[in-house]
DNA sequence: GATATCGATTAGTAGATACTAATGCATTAG
DNA sequence: CTAATGCATTAGTATCTACTAATCGATATC
């Protein structure tokens, strides 16, 4: 089944099925702002690689970033889940489960 | 970054990430049986590939089956999703951008 | 009992993908 | 101006993956 164009779902759950990437966006959602060579230290990987799986977040729409003299940082684009959750809404799964969840949050929120 | 036994979240994510296999599951979503015959036509691809992708989604937690003479039925395990929906909520994005159509479906549930 | 059907499994293959090492391009520092 | 730093990109490679075609075991049908 060819897509040759893959819709939004399928390159969002690409980009978050590798769990290095995975990891790198995890650390791009805990920090405001982080550059590339941050996000290097400690990663396992080459700055390369770094490099290239930031392209696929980027694609993906899950990060976006900000280039200030030869630093490049890169920040969280939740928005770009949004294929996920409607995903994810669609089948039904979601509200079910978490219902209860729910309810105490909206409570603490707006009580 | 070498994972031996991938973590759930990365086994789902993988499962989710093929359009193909997707499409499976999302039969198997909306049927409440459905055998891999039926999987099958339509599909696009081999009954061989089919029970393929039955595998990774059985092993992702995702469906269950049950044998009945020579068919096999194949029914939803929404439950399988539960580490997907656990790291969205981790990081947050989900209340925060369904907020609005929570409320909603909050009151028409319980007004 | 012989034959057909259902579904899992296997071997083989083409293409995707995650990585490294190397290089190039800006920008900043000396 | 020259050297160093930060990041993207490229070419090359090993591994993974989605698929087909073929086969096998089990159950059902004739």
């Amino acid at each position: 089944m060819i897509e040759v164009v893959p819709n939004p779902v399928t390159t969002v759950m690409r980009a978050l099925a590798d769990p290095t990437r995975r990891a790198v966006l995890e650390r791009v959602f805990e920090s405001k702002e982080i550059t590339v060579g941050e996000l290097t230290i400690g990663s396992g990987v080459t700055q390369g690689a770094i490099s290239q799986h930031l392209k696929s977040l980027k694609q993906a729409g899950l990060v976006a970033e900000r280039a200030e003299g030869r630093n490049v940082y890169y920040r969280a684009a939740p928005q770009g889940l949004e294929p996920l959750v409607a995903w994810m809404d669609h089948y039904g799964v979601f509200w079910r489960e978490r219902f209860q969840n729910l309810r105490e949050l909206l409570k603490e929120i707006d009580p």
